[in-house]
DNA sequence: TGATATTAAGTTAACGTTAACATCACACTA
DNA sequence: TAGTGTGATGTTAACGTTAACTTAATATCA
């Protein structure tokens, strides 16, 4: 398209009359400038709908007043309330955010992180989930002394602070609150068996089981054997839906079931009451995160809150940190408390 | 942070002995270069963790291949879906998306528009809804003849090419759906009767009702008064819940109920369900987007569908040809059609 | 064998801005 | 009246890259 190219400051500075350096103090309302030629300045950059170019300005300056936000999936609230917290903290403080979305795929990963390395953006925050050549990727731009901090993401680094929300303990909570509540077999729904050395709130649904002498059974525990490359990353209401079927045809089904997320929940909430089954007395239904969702299912989802907000707003704190000081400044590796929020789904 | 300062093309090209310019050369694949020289460079690229600045590129280039979305509210699956569809659209081209958030507020909007052209990005794709001063703004960076395609939003300009679903008849159809089923007394949830002038939902079922001469019925309107400043700016379940409390504490409530979208008709149906009533028997529930959400809910939900990703798809390949077109091209302003699709929520 | 390509570099001058320094006029002070 | 301050500009040289041009060596061919 036929783009007339944009004024200059030159071009404003030529048809005044002027020093470019001039209409660079009145843009930037810097050092001295007279009422005369600062009015003369400004209806010029009117007239001429001047905006000052960002590259050249940026690269000049040496900074950006930009961060970079990496989100997996964004169609899940975790990623939303992350994205929005971050935001606030940020805007507060005058930086703007630029979110890159990368599908979990590791390349998608590396070209996300490139493009804000690219546009020089003052930091990063990572909120994907770990995967081989990614984490390569962070370490080598972290080396570079770009401030990074990663949210639940596996990765350690001598200056990259991470914020996780503690999914092992919380898995553990939900799945002792069932057997507290004398449940026996209790399935796991939204991962395989596999994944078990990745998914924290499996290993905690695990590690209670254990701790309570119940046998771990595999057949209990289904969902979609997940890879880095699955689209959505985020579990779903199909999967809870089909998962919950599978273990409503076993032929010893489970008395409740613990579910990886709010959705997932929903999802299996339908397949029992399909079956005409009663929630909880036939089955009893935990979920994780505390959706809003959560509260409009019926009967109501027991639920395990993580903070969600508060690991935005202390990713955009942690990087601000790394930003603003001077200093080297330590490590942070902050772990976050998750709070098991029981509703009718469990206890009628 | 004590940030050393990153090696620069010089800096390699002075460490092994050549002109900068035959470091570009290796470094971007361009004209001529020995192999041992390529080696060379290769090395020490590695060695110096060497990365081109992109701002400098840029600004020599006078392109970014980047593209900035701007979205509302990124907690519903519209945002989502957009983003998503506009993603690969654009990665498919080799283009980066740089998303910017602003929470429906005019100021903020502008914000994200002018970082975005601090930016130089290549062209933009506006989801927001519309606001005076984020108009004018937008208005004015169109002027500049940088490329410009909005969706879902009510602007109009000389180049900016718009795209939107026919919600006008998405919600004469859902409506007319209801008539046909034989209802009379058929409430909208979402927005207040005040709203009437911009949401096209609430024209289509104001519109339904009209030609099909049932009296509108204020009472039967019901949700939070919208403003450009609520956030979140999607309607919720909280809204659909209390709002269906509303109607059923009416002296005559209503048979039927069309919520402006399924996370507020999800919202409805706990309120029906808590008050003891059947869905569709006693009340029959229409939502609308078809998110994903509306499969699972008991019984599944009649809702609307709009065509999501082609949104953004179109806006992607609508901005691509903005952006590579030399010669000036036509405006194209696309309404997309929905489809009604029909469930257990209305009909047994 | 000279003419013409091809390969492999180097040089120069931008892209648009601003930090740092320089200049000059004028006012004020001692 | 010289000395100092300060207000209002201008000048220069980067920031890191690359397009466009130049140079020079070597290869190819009639």
């Amino acid at each position: 398209m036929v783009r007339k190219k944009p004024a200059t400051l030159s071009d404003i500075a030529a048809k005044i009359g002027v020093a470019p350096m001039t209409v660079s103090r009145v843009v930037n309302s810097t050092g001295y400038v007279s009422d005369r030629t600062r009015e003369r300045v400004m209806r010029a950059v009117t007239e001429m709908n001047y905006r000052p170019n960002g590259l050249a300005r940026n690269l000049k300056r040496q900074r950006t007043e930009t961060v970079g936000l990496v989100l997996g999936d964004i169609s899940n609230p975790y990623s939303t309330e992350i994205a929005n917290a971050v935001r606030e903290g940020l805007t507060a403080r005058g930086f703007n955010l630029f979110i890159c979305i990368s599908e979990h795929s590791a390349k998608e990963d590396i070209a996300a992180f490139d493009s804000l390395v690219d546009h020089n953006v003052d930091g990063i925050i990572v909120a994907t989930r770990s995967n081989k050549e990614g984490d390569e990727r962070l370490a080598r731009i972290a080396d570079r002394n770009i401030p990074v901090v990663v949210v639940g993401r596996d990765f350690h680094h001598d200056h990259v602070d991470s914020i996780a929300a503690d999914n092992f303990a919380g898995g553990f909570d939900a799945t002792q609150h069932l057997i507290d509540l004398g449940h026996k077999r209790i399935a796991f729904i939204g991962a395989s068996f596999d994944n078990r050395g990745s998914l924290k709130r499996l290993q905690g649904y695990l590690a209670a089981l254990t701790e309570h002498d119940i046998p771990v059974d595999e057949r209990l525990i289904t969902g979609r054997k997940e890879t880095i490359s699955d689209v959505p990353g985020y579990s779903t209401e199909k999967i809870g839906y089909e998962g919950m079927k599978r273990l409503l045809s076993l032929p010893k089904r489970p008395t409740a079931v613990f579910a990886r997320n709010d959705f997932t929940a929903v999802g299996a909430m339908t397949a029992i009451k399909e079956a005409g089954l009663s929630i909880p007395k036939d089955i009893a239904v935990v979920g994780f995160d505390d959706t809003p969702l959560a509260l409009h299912t019926l009967p109501p989802l027991t639920t395990v809150r993580q903070p969600m907000r508060l690991q935005g707003q202390l990713a955009a704190e942690l990087l601000l940190r790394r930003i603003t000081n001077v200093e080297p400044v330590d490590v942070e590796e902050r772990i976050l408390e998750c709070e098991l929020i029981v509703r009718q789904s469990t206890v009628a």
